[in-house]
DNA sequence: CTGGGGATGGGGCCC
DNA sequence: AGGGCCCCATCCCCA
């Protein structure tokens, strides 16, 4: 029963193991903690026998202050807190939190979402995972230039495209790291602008650009500030208010 | 200080 | 696998 999660860590405990998932559907947020590999295995025995967690299996640990992921997860009825200077930082991201009642899912079985194998018991699909999932780290591709980590190759090849940077103008010999950015760029050399606004006169070289553009002719502006209703055409206008100028904040 | 234009970066998706 | 494109975001500059 896989379900989309957001994570969000507790400003609080920025620098423990753990913080709030909050489910998307159901909008509630739960304490999470991240556990070692030993601990993972004693808890999951734990959780097994007791019914009282909920754990989260992720691919990767979430390493923003704001991250969405999908994650598997299964209930374990019951509740249950840990004490968070209890846990060490570790991956893979496993995660445990006190449950809430789901119905009858103590009837659920645990599955293995990349082999389609299904277990009994979670401790069960755990083996299985340390033994037989490429779950641990070498699963990244790594960047060597820097330490950004991918799931894919090829998300990895177009992340070290922005170091490498071969698009380079023959005009200026200014490099970028996609060809259509090239396009984008040499269109200042050209003055063309293909992206015309169908309320004035105006063209533009970018499309983005055309499109903030055409904010300036809606009379309702997108972006409002939550505390004194001010609207602005721009996120980052709206986010500079909120940061610095409005006086409710 | 505000609003808008210009230029650019990067992830994701589709073909 | 790679290119093209879309969308969102950000930064800088200027009026």
């Amino acid at each position: 029963m896989p379900r989309s999660f957001l994570i969000k860590k507790h400003q609080s405990t920025k620098k423990t193991n753990c913080g709030r998932l909050k489910s998307k559907t159901e909008g509630k947020a739960r304490h999470y903690f991240i556990l070692s590999e030993s601990e993972s295995n004693y808890w999951s025995r734990y959780a097994t026998q007791t019914r009282n967690l909920i754990l989260v299996i992720g691919a990767q640990q979430p390493t923003e202050s704001y991250t969405q992921m999908d994650l598997k997860f299964q209930y374990v009825v019951g509740n249950h807190m840990r004490r968070k200077s209890l846990l060490p930082q570790s991956l893979p991201f496993l995660a445990l939190f006190p449950a809430t009642p789901p119905g009858d899912s103590s009837r659920e079985s645990f599955e293995c979402l990349e082999y389609h194998k299904e277990y009994l018991s979670f401790s069960g699909m755990a083996m299985h995972k340390q033994r037989q999932c490429a779950w641990s780290s070498k699963k990244f591709f790594s960047c060597k230039y820097c330490e950004k980590e991918y799931i894919s190759l090829g998300a990895l090849k177009m992340h070290i495209r922005t170091h490498t940077l071969p698009c380079v103008c023959k005009l200026c010999g200014k490099a970028f790291s996609r060809p259509w950015l090239l396009q984008g760029h040499i269109r200042t050399h050209t003055g063309e602008k293909p992206f015309s606004c169908l309320h004035c006169s105006r063209a533009f070289a970018d499309r983005s650009n055309l499109r903030a553009h055409l904010q300036t002719h809606s009379e309702v502006k997108k972006y409002q500030c939550g505390s004194c209703f001010k609207t602005f055409s721009r996120i980052s206008l709206l986010c500079k208010h909120q940061e610095t100028l409005c006086p409710l904040v």
